[in-house]
DNA sequence: ATGGTCGGCAACCGA
């Protein structure tokens, strides 16, 4: 008997400020899990009894005042969450659950969610401590045993990795490769973190190269519809044993255009188990 | 070439 699951990642810039935002897309897609990203939220002023009359009744939180914070919130029962840190600070940019027989699943998944620093905006680890960060942040996620699952593994990692790795994950390879995001050292790490875990990126599995694929528009463009030169900073990278259950890669694009919105918009998964 | 906009939290930092 197949089993659908549902997950969806959404960089919500301050979970608190868009509560409503996020119910709204909770009523309109339900998805069975919802990672967020951003919250900026510690956790013991964390809506959670907002998300559980939304039906979310599990969560794993990773928060902190003001800055970064991510959350794990499902409608399904999960065994056990950890956080990993990096770069020795004590950033929240990390959560992981495992999905196992309490959200009636045969065999466990392991589910990253991910905040990669942003990195600043000059495109030197020299000159700019934030983008040293970023770099290092990458190679530790490269070489973490815990994010290169075995080949029988069921395991998913989605997040803003800050990163768009591809041609076409931006409007201009040609104008943006100097732009933080889409520099070549960043780009190859984040393929050397894919590449180390045998990671699929999702995404692009069902919309490959050239056709153009974004999850992000600045705030500095007021036309940004029509300008439309956005970027793919959100991702979802499945384990070699779960590509071939992906059934759908949902990008909610409209959500760009909601009033007050996150610079980002949410990306779902649709997984056949 | 430059500056454009957000959110947190109360002067700027981070994005």
């Amino acid at each position: 008997m197949p089993v659908k699951l549902t997950i969806t990642s959404w960089n919500i810039n301050s979970v608190r400020l868009r509560i409503n935002l996020v119910a709204r897309f909770l009523k309109a897609v339900r998805p069975d899990i919802l990672c967020l990203q951003e919250t900026k939220c510690p956790d013991d002023k964390f809506p959670l009894k907002r998300f559980k009359r939304l039906g979310y009744e599990y969560a794993a939180l990773n928060g902190q005042k003001g800055y970064h914070g991510v959350v794990v919130l499902s409608r399904l029962p999960f065994e056990c969450f950890n956080v990993q840190t990096f770069c020795g600070k004590a950033d929240c940019r990390h959560v992981a659950a495992e999905f196992g027989e309490r959200a009636g699943l045969r065999d466990p998944i392991t589910l990253h969610n991910f905040y990669v620093p942003a990195g600043g905006d000059i495109p030197d680890p020299q000159l700019n401590p934030k983008f040293a960060h970023k770099l290092g942040f990458l190679d530790e996620m490269r070489d973490s045993a815990s994010l290169r699952p075995r080949p029988a593994e069921r395991a998913i990692l989605v997040g803003d990795l800050n990163v768009a790795p591809l041609e076409h994950d931006v409007w201009s390879h040609k104008q943006m490769i100097r732009i933080v995001s889409h520099t070549p050292i960043e780009c190859d790490k984040l393929t050397s973190v894919q590449k180390a875990g045998a990671w699929v990126d999702s995404m692009r599995q069902f919309t490959p190269e050239p056709a153009k694929l974004y999850t992000w528009w600045s705030y500095r463009s007021p036309d940004w519809l029509t300008a439309d030169k956005g970027r793919r900073l959100d991702h979802i990278w499945t384990s070699q044993m779960l590509a071939d259950r992906v059934s759908d890669i949902a990008v909610a694009k409209h959500y760009r255009g909601a009033a007050r919105p996150s610079d980002h918009v949410p990306v779902t998964m649709t997984l056949e188990l």
